[in-house]
DNA sequence: ATAAACTGTAGACCTAAGTCTAGGGTCAAG
DNA sequence: CTTGACCCTAGACTTAGGTCTACAGTTTAT
């Protein structure tokens, strides 16, 4: 159970941001008695979740539905599997796009540069 | 040589995105004599390289680096192959960050769901 | 008991990447 | 010669994802 800005400090994110996330439905919390929020320490695993998303191009909105899936305990298993599966699609169409853009940039150093016209 | 309608066309993109691109040193154009824009054919694979980027994560900025370099030929073949390189590194680390990713959720998946305490 | 360090909310502000609008030229077809 | 489809610029507007500020209550350490 940890307050905001320990979490924060664990998944090297702002305060700010977790707020965010969490009126985006992202991380869920509880209060204690003072108002404060307090969040299991999963919500740790689930922001990297997240952040790992988006620095791959996946948006908030689409980490939302896994993760608020994921932090509440809301979901059938099935939803919960054929939303993974959908997930898992997109994430091999990023790798296979990726790859090709690795094979053209390695193939762009090794050549001159074949996009550009004559050096 | 493409009118810019023609080349937001062929690439999928709208031509005010393509003048952004333009003022953001992503790609250049000549310009005819009535002031129109005039793409060489080349730029249709810039455009695609840019926007496969993108999706990937990358920003307007990382892509502009490399583009730029590729429509402009003003860069010595050396400079060119070392930016390449650097590029290429961090393709490979969204690679492996991608492939955590999909392990991440395959375990999910196949499991009732690790990051869920109990169901 | 008081300062420093946290926490809360609400709302303004910021950058990136577009999209849209207004106002105006260009060009080919009928 | 005018209509419709293009093109131009400049600037306003939009959405996403944060960050910052102001103002207020709480906790911790001294």
């Amino acid at each position: 159970m940890l307050k905001i800005g320990e979490l924060a400090k664990r998944v090297n994110v702002s305060v700010d941001t977790l707020r965010l996330y969490e009126r985006r439905g992202l991380i869920k919390s509880e209060r204690m008695a003072n108002g404060y929020r307090v969040f299991d320490t999963d919500m740790e695993r689930i922001v990297n979740l997240v952040r790992q998303g988006q620095r791959l191009g996946f948006t908030l909105k689409d980490m939302a539905e896994i993760s608020s899936a994921l932090s509440q305990n809301d979901l059938p298993a099935e939803k919960m599997a054929e939303l993974l599966q959908s997930k898992l699609l997109e994430v091999d169409h990023k790798l296979s796009e990726l790859s090709e853009l690795r094979h053209l940039l390695e193939t762009m150093r090794s050549q001159a540069c074949p996009l550009r016209k004559q050096i």
